[in-house]
DNA sequence: GTCTATATATTGATAGAC
DNA sequence: GTCTATCAATATATAGAC
């Protein structure tokens, strides 16, 4: 792996991330990059060819960057799932709403494209759900018995992609504070849910809806 | 207000919502209109300021082409909720995932902007939630005392942009109906809560879960 | 008001020296 | 492998005739 080639990827993550995949130029990813000249193309034919890599290079920043430090800020299978929000929550406040999701970003932006790209996007989809679901079944029996766990992490994927974009339309993190807040009413009445009337019912009540 | 500048603003409007804005020329907007030339600019200065126009435009859209029919298609204030999100999904499927929401789009693609256009995003999404806002007022008996209305539009703003996101990134249905059928099953466990345990609590089951 | 013609900058991509 | 130099296309925006 040629250590050039690494510091193109590198800044074309970082760049796609911040700008998008149009308003940015090969001309300031071969800036960024200290590569100068179009040598770029001896590593990559295209432009989007190079967004293919970039798209598999997310794969991994979701470990390093969102998962990882999510997982270990809570031991509690629920909790880790709202952890995760919280760290989308902690790149939105600490970019200044520069950061959203990358994966999301480029859902909207790449309407047409390569089915390279469009594969790209549904893997790195998969695998954020499949993270959310291990632990959602983790947590199977605090759940009511005929939850569909796969579609209630692709709701929490819905969730943070939309709240992650009305947040950074608005430039405010109320609208995602709120929307987690929803989130986790949901999540109250599920784990409050039993199939009939018990005594910790009463966990169903108009006070988990307020709560700020 | 001349017929031209009407024909320059329908062709941005579709053309924004279709390819982005960035990826709409002047020159596509120019040819889409029959405005040979650069004649666009005696009614706009730069681009931006056409999208700033747009926006405003898209609130009337809203109106035409989404609230009006919902509305028209359910009495009841909760069931209207339902088809605003049931026109969305119509607009995925009709188009193949082309058209998606435009204002959805824009706010993950103006990252950098002028004020003006922050304040069109910001005033359209404000319009949307309280039309949403409106129809949970008139369903205020059936939800939980305690709930807060203008957070639960939101939510439900948040959870059409993040489904419509996932769905056109997947290029398929499944992901927007699953997050609709999970909003549903939230909204029938509010409107089933009670303070205490009462006889129809029993629709708290599993059974509303696992609904396709 | 609408047009033609054009200025100016930037884009993605290529050719070829070293 | 990395560079310089450059191509051809396209972008937004402007000037000025009619």
């Amino acid at each position: 792996m040629s250590e050039t080639r690494q510091r193109i990827v590198a800044a074309a993550t970082e760049l796609f991330h911040r700008h998008g995949f149009q308003a940015t130029s090969l001309a300031a990813i071969q800036q960024h990059a200290d590569v100068r000249g179009g040598s770029l193309y001896y590593f990559f034919r295209t432009k989007e060819e190079l967004l293919q890599v970039t798209l598999e290079r997310y794969s991994e920043i979701l470990d390093e960057a969102i998962m990882d430090p999510a997982f270990a800020g809570a031991e509690d299978p629920i909790e880790r799932v709202f952890e995760v929000l919280g760290q989308y929550r902690s790149m939105l406040v600490a970019t200044d709403f520069a950061l959203g999701c990358p994966i999301g970003n480029l859902a909207v932006e790449m309407v047409e494209c390569g089915p390279e790209i469009r594969e790209g996007l549904i893997g790195d989809f998969d695998l954020w759900s499949r993270k959310i679901e291990a632990c959602l079944d983790a947590a199977t029996d605090r759940l009511p018995p005929g939850v569909d766990r796969t579609r209630l992490a692709g709701f929490v994927l819905v969730v943070m992609e939309g709240a992650v974009l009305v947040a950074r339309g608005r430039r405010e993190i109320k609208p995602f504070d709120d929307a987690v807040a929803q989130l986790r009413d949901y999540f109250d009445r599920l784990t409050a849910a039993t199939p009939s009337c018990e005594p910790d019912a009463g966990r169903v009540g108009p006070d988990t809806t307020n709560a700020s």
